[in-house]
DNA sequence: AAAGTCATAAACACAC
DNA sequence: GGTGTGTTTATGACTT
């Protein structure tokens, strides 16, 4: 009372100091650093405006140019992630024109290598089997040249997609030669291939770079050793999944060869016209960020040798290059994989048509279009469960095959509803980049909430004290590990203030819980933080985070009830959460069913699944978690439902 | 322009 | 008194 109103007119005092967040805000008040307050704001946000590429780069100027290439990545997964006017928020227009085209040849290039390779693979399967006197059923082969010349084609439609909305955004004007290729060889089968939304999601594991462990991708590009000449590693080597479907995985190589090789020739068979130059096209060198006018290829030759010369920067240009092509290896990789699958499948089941040629609705609106579909299907279901154990596993993106298949179900069109996916965004984007959250010092594209939930979804009993709550923060993400007085603050903050997280009282304290259906019954998503993400995340620096971020950001974004049993179905469930049993059983009865529905199966207490306390919740835990009453600050959860939580989870979480 | 979200910051109350 | 927990309120930046 009298406190209070003393408190606020001391407090109307720092408000001044939310100067300091916007501040560094300007950018973005709570962004990057805001929270983390200082030294990011400080450090991070200078950081990244600040540094011009200058001659020589130190390891920290070094690592600004990185950062100042994140819109390299970004712009390669714009189209899914942002909306064009988040792109050219963020890039400069001729960045922008500079990073898109080179992400056109790139994965123009690619697809065709990558085409290639799939073809010879074919050939050489269908030789095999024939010569084996395998009586192998043509219609199986039939059916796998089917699905896959399916799948190529999904890829390609993917790109001119990808393409045509990139032209249509105005962000990039095509280019003949480019833009040609694709549009040309496909004749436009409108439905786009939704789940071919490749998704990015992992990218940023590869971002990693050197350091990641075994990341079979990875490995095969390291070990070709990149060239640096230009054409970019190339993605054949993906080809060769070192892990997939064994039948297919060894045909691969026709013969042992080094992919590589074969590919390399392929590449520039297709690119290099007689006095032509990989990095020079239309008379300018096609370099990244480099847009110098060349008369002729003699000037460029010139202009190469003097701007583009071995030194620190162009090293660290080609690095971040390598680094773009290693992430769009590694969609190719799960396309290939998924194919793959398909594949494999077929094989034993040569019907089932391709479910995923959803008519795509010609993008409503540029920045809608976009929406993640894949990342859906792409969440697998393996996620999370893996506990936080700091098992630095590889954390591999290729989706177990069988699950290949789930992502024909939900890979919908980009604005398909949520429903489809239930697939947690924020699980299965933290599960597929959780070494690199681990080990970057990265914001994670999540809000405190939603992190919280997590948190306490991964554990067993689906509950956690305070401090456990902080221990998964410091655990999981390493830009948790610093600043803590201001993210623990907010993780109480938020922890009284959403409904569904549940206080309960234990023998040894307290602990929270989360309230699943509270947690649903959150409004739906909303388009939260594109700008703010972006200046975040780029100030946080890493641009593979980025991506994942967005991504995230946006699948969670477009998919609301991403939990809504109705569409669940079991198998996908399972895809959730580490609470799989529980939750699938039971639980998630969102929105769907009825406003504000009584979920039929839970008591109406609910608390869908989950908590029991620990140890002995004794006579509290009865108190609380039956009771509707719920424990702490939760009213009767049915009751008023809204009130206070409402957040995070599908709406584009992102802490900023 | 209003309303709602979210992140931050900070004051307070309590319990240990 | 210090620290950890919880709860609240205020503010600014953003989005819808």
């Amino acid at each position: 009372m009298m406190v209070e109103s003393a408190s606020e007119t001391i407090r109307s005092a720092p408000s001044s100091q939310n100067g300091v967040g916007s501040l560094s805000g300007q950018a973005d008040g709570s962004g990057g650093g805001g929270a983390t307050g200082t030294t990011a704001s400080g450090t991070g946000r200078d950081v990244t405006t600040g540094t011009d590429s200058n001659g020589e780069m130190s390891p920290a100027e070094l690592l600004h140019f990185q950062q100042q290439q994140v819109p390299v990545s970004v712009a390669m997964m714009s189209p899914q992630m942002l909306t064009p006017q988040q792109m050219q928020q963020i890039l400069s227009p001729p960045q922008l024109q500079a990073l898109l085209q080179q992400q056109q040849a790139l994965m123009l290039q690619q697809l065709q290598e990558y085409y290639k390779k799939q073809q010879e693979q074919l050939h050489l399967q269908l030789l095999t089997q024939q010569q084996a006197g395998k009586p192998q059923p043509k219609e199986a082969l039939g059916n796998k040249q089917l699905a896959f010349q399916q799948q190529l084609l999904q890829m390609q439609q993917l790109q001119q997609q990808h393409l045509l909305n990139l032209q249509r955004q105005g962000l990039v004007s095509l280019q003949p030669s480019q833009a040609s290729g694709p549009l040309q060889t496909l004749p436009q089968a409108s439905p786009v291939s939704p789940t071919a939304a490749v998704c990015p999601t992992d990218l940023p594991q590869l971002w990693k770079g050197e350091g990641a462990p075994g990341q079979p991708a990875e490995d095969s590009v390291k070990q070709e050793g990149l060239d640096l000449t230009g054409t970019a590693a190339t993605a054949t080597s993906f080809a060769a999944p070192p892990k997939v479907s064994p039948s297919l995985s060894h045909h691969t190589l026709p013969n042992g060869q080094p992919t590589v090789l074969t590919s390399r020739r392929d590449s520039s068979s297709h690119e290099e016209t007689p006095g032509s130059h990989p990095l020079y096209g239309h008379g300018e060198c096609k370099w990244p960020g480099c847009e110098t006018l060349c008369e002729d290829l003699g000037q460029f030759i010139k202009h190469l040798n003097t701007e583009h010369a071995l030194d620190d920067r162009s090293t660290a240009q080609c690095r971040v290059q390598m680094q773009v092509v290693q992430q769009l290896e590694i969609q190719l990789a799960k396309e290939s994989e998924r194919l793959q699958a398909m594949m494999a499948h077929l094989h034993m089941r040569p019907s089932e048509p391709k479910p995923f040629s959803q008519p795509l609705n010609p993008v409503p609106d540029s920045s809608s279009f976009s929406k993640v579909t894949v990342s859906a299907a792409d969440s697998f279901p393996d996620g999370l469960v893996h506990p936080p154990t700091s098992a630095a596993a590889p954390v591999t993106p290729l989706r177990p095959p069988g699950l290949g298949s789930a992502s024909l179900h939900g890979g919908g069109p980009a604005r398909r509803r949520s429903s489809d996916k239930f697939c947690s965004p924020i699980s299965s984007e933290l599960a597929q980049n959780h070494e690199f959250y681990k080990n970057a010092d990265v914001r994670p594209p999540f809000t405190y909430a939603s992190l919280i939930r997590q948190a306490i979804l991964e554990t067993p009993d689906r509950q956690l004290t305070l401090n456990e709550i902080y221990n998964w923060f410091t655990r999981m993400f390493a830009y948790f590990r610093r600043n803590t007085a201001t993210w623990k603050n907010a993780v109480r903050h938020n922890l009284s203030l959403h409904k569904c997280f549940v206080r309960v009282e234990n023998v040894k304290g307290a602990v929270w819980t989360v309230d699943e259906r509270e947690y649903q019954k959150r409004r739906p998503p909303k388009m939260t933080g594109s700008p703010t993400l972006v200046k975040n995340m780029i100030s946080g620096l890493s641009y593979g985070a980025l991506n994942a971020s967005y991504q995230a950001a946006l699948a969670e974004s477009s998919f609301p009830l991403l939990n809504s049993p109705g569409m669940l179905n079991p198998g996908s469930t399972s895809s959730l959460l580490p609470l799989s049993h529980d939750d699938v059983g039971a639980p998630l009865e969102p929105l769907s069913s009825n406003g504000s529905s009584s979920p039929p199966r839970l008591s109406p207490p609910q608390y869908s699944h989950q908590v029991q306390v620990k140890e002995e919740p004794a006579e509290a835990e009865e108190d609380r978690q039956p009771g509707p009453s719920l424990g702490a600050p939760n009213p009767s959860a049915s009751g008023p439902p809204e009130d206070r939580d409402l957040e995070e989870e599908l709406p584009g979480e992102e802490l900023s």
